[in-house]
DNA sequence: GATGAATGAGCCTTCATTCAT
DNA sequence: TATGAATGAAGGCTCATTCAT
């Protein structure tokens, strides 16, 4: 630890410092997200947010500035990932708009239902949250159904959809899936897995695509 | 004030109060169930409901033990006089099952969005409320899907309507009946009328019956 | 009930009615009293009495005009009532100074054990009492003291007792006596007595008699 | 704040910062003896435990979490500090089972006047006690007796004592001793001290002991 | 960076007191 | 006289936030 390291680390320090922060607010992050989608936002308070993550309720204002602020940004990262991974699963899928349709949806229930077990409340409850995140909330959400509407409208010139109106159907679709985890929760395994398809066929119906 | 009124007063107050006792209580349930429907369970504090009554916090004590006994009467008396009135509309309905099961969807999304704007989030997220009223919350919402159950198993069973799962169907739908206050909050007249309409016809679907 | 009665009564209602009132202040005074010996001045509300009473809390204002009056009416009533008895016990005691002294001391045990179950913590503990009552509970001892102090300075005189100082000794009976209920409370019927005997013979060694 | 130093604090926050808490809950704890021992349990509200700490309210529970486990800890530290000292005291004590007994009373008054000026009374009326601390009340109380009954049982069978029933003897000891603050508050120094002496040898008398 | 400690505002709840009827 | 209703001042408790170390 001579002046020599110092010197070299002068900026080296920084950027590994960086990412150290950075992965520590992805922690913090990742466990709000758990601890709102679970209770909501009123129900949860940073002492429990600290002790999922084994510090001080203090530290947490080493990174954000509030609790709202560290709302804000579990909602972001909750949605920015949960919109990666559709996109992705979309750049991947081929076949017709049903087919594609079919396999979002099926994908998107199924993250909700297992990667983040009652997370996608936040989403669909925004009553809850401060006026500033609502906005935030809506942006993402916004992104997120853009997802589904072109698709959907796809399907529709392609003439394999029937639907009364995209806007309509996309509600009902958000309102539906973002149930799915209260119903699947206690299921495991296979059932699950049946629930899944199940509501996957079913939520089909709404662009008026029956299952075979 | 004769001696007719004093007979007729033979216990005069105790009925006379009893009656004005109740309609305080329901005038008490009724502004909480409002407030508790729009933001909640957690964020509602007895100082806002005794406020929207003009009244003192301490009085809503006289009428109600604890907070969450006003919850408790607040979903009771709403989930009780929603059913009853989607009760006595099937009483008072004919037709086919499709035409009956739009007619329910179409009165409760209209009571939903129109008697009770944003109540509906009680029954929908009862996540943020104890424990207590979970039950309560479950049992009542178990006698209103009876009603769109039955109905549904009718038009299965006429082949009219073609399911996945009945169960699934009821999840959607109740999932997407109860978000409806939150699209159609803002419009107004025709426009509000309108997207309760198509809301009905895209649930339609999901039993397989298209609009013609 | 013409003109007639209502001037026959002119009066006799007053008196009639003043009596009445008296009877119920006594009621109101009984159970006040009962209750403030059981759980002491703080935890007793005025809930609480006026239902034991069968009245409402508001009814209690009628006759007392705060809850500190009807503290000081319980006292007062308790206190005298006990210092009556005793002073009629002392009229038709006689014998040797110990044998009276014996007398009331197990007389006053008794009523404290029988018939005030766990009012004397009223004059034990005035600290909980407000300013106001204190002086009139000491009044009450005072007057209450002084049959003990009569008898004890006789026996001193005639040789009988021995003490170190008659205060001392007077503080000790008194503090001994209030706290028997707390231990009679459960023993019932033979042992009750047998405790109540013995604890009258232990204290007579206060004044330096020993049973024989 | 050499290397040594370094090693020594290993976990140094840890350990000093746990004797600046246990600290600190003494400070609490004695305070809140204090006021508990003056006014009663339900008379005393945090606020004044905090302000005589002139702290807040709710800084006390960072520390103990409801004012019942304040009041738990109240009695537990005082009763056990109280019992500490006169063990201590019997250790050093020699002579006869009377001197010691005597020894031991005037300890007992003496620390109760001097001491605790006020506190015995948490252990003499735990009537108003949560349910929970009476439990400890009586455990503490009961080893606290334990002292005395030794000794009473050692001058019996050393027939230096007469008595009718220890448990009796026992019973008014501890009433007399724990009124003894009450009688003694106002008095300052030599009158104190006569006090208290001359309650000791009154209280002897119990036994059968008469002072020379 | 992290922690222990403290704060203060806010909420639920209790209760003595008042008052119109 | 008696009652139902309402009030307002506490009191216990929680929790987001701040800060010295």
């Amino acid at each position: 630890m001579g002046a020599q390291q110092a010197v070299d680390e002068a900026r080296p320090v920084s950027a590994r410092v960086q990412r150290k922060r950075g992965k520590r607010i992805q922690e913090i992050v990742t466990v709000a997200a758990e601890l709102f989608g679970e209770r909501g936002y009123d129900a949860v308070n940073l002492e429990d947010v600290a002790e999922r993550l084994d510090v001080t309720k203090g530290s947490l204002y080493y990174y954000f500035s509030s609790k709202e602020e560290l709302g804000t940004a579990a909602i972001q990262t909750l949605g920015d990932e949960w919109t990666d991974r559709l996109e992705k699963l979309l750049e991947r899928a081929d076949g017709s708009p049903a087919q594609r349709l079919r396999a979002l949806i099926h994908e998107h229930v199924t993250i909700a239902v297992r990667d983040y077990p009652a997370a996608l409340r936040v989403f669909l409850v925004p009553r809850n949250w401060p006026a500033a995140q609502r906005e935030r909330i809506k942006e993402l959400r916004t992104r997120h159904n853009q997802l589904f509407r072109d698709l959907i409208e796809e399907g529709i010139a392609a003439g394999e959809f029937t639907v009364t109106g995209v806007d309509t159907v996309l509600q009902c679709l958000h309102a539906s899936m973002s149930q799915a985890p209260a119903w699947c929760a206690e299921l495991s395994g296979r059932a699950q897995r049946a629930a899944i398809d199940e509501l996957t066929d079913t939520l089909m119906m709404l662009v008026g695509v029956h299952p075979d």
